[in-house]
DNA sequence: TTAATGTAGTTTATATTATAAACTTGTTTA
DNA sequence: TAAACAAGTTTATAATATAAACTACATTAA
């Protein structure tokens, strides 16, 4: 009835950040930054445990002379949000 | 684009416990604990927030000899709950 | 040319939170 | 009357989210 909730998506930012890559081809930090309304600090550690989790990929190169951190969803995080989706209808559905 | 979730809802036991509450007239410890799996002071802690916030009201008194705590959702948590899942609604769908 | 300001992040410190372990109070059973 | 059970609560710990402080480089202004 209540299944274990992915605490990778179960918080604020990161489901954000997953919620945008998954409608899109590719995002970069700055993007992401600002959709999300997110500090840096916290964007960056929320991306790195996305990525270490193998929900996405990250990629540092240079737009022109400036970094660039371009963010793509995976195969793996695909599903993963899929079934967060889910499992959490199913919470929501309980009380019918 | 991303509303702030309401931190008190986005609890996966604190969450699990108002999808029961919204959808019965009210319902016990033992029930919920049962219906959650939850331990008993996990539970104790998440209900005496709930409670704190004014999203249910808590009423203690015995069944038998044996104390009895029964919870009920309040209109205000009635309305938190049905504004977090408008709100989930907009970051699930975010990407389309 | 160098000081100041801006861009794109990362690292680290802090504060909050969830959770379970340990405890309490009383009840039933052996 | 001691042991086991029921229904919780309190408290200690571990995990988490978040922002503040920092790094490295680029652009602009003096």
């Amino acid at each position: 009835m209540f299944p274990k909730l992915d605490p990778l998506l179960h918080s604020e930012l990161r489901l954000a950040v997953m919620s945008i890559l998954v409608g899109v081809d590719e995002a970069d930090f700055t993007y992401l930054k600002k959709q999300t309304g997110a500090t840096s600090g916290n964007l960056s550690v929320q991306i790195d445990k996305l990525m270490a989790a193998g929900y996405i990929t990250v990629e540092k190169g240079f737009k022109g002379k400036m970094p660039r951190t371009t963010c793509k969803i995976t195969a793996v995080g695909q599903e993963a949000f899929n079934k967060y989706v889910e499992s959490l209808k199913e919470y929501l559905s309980a009380g019918k």
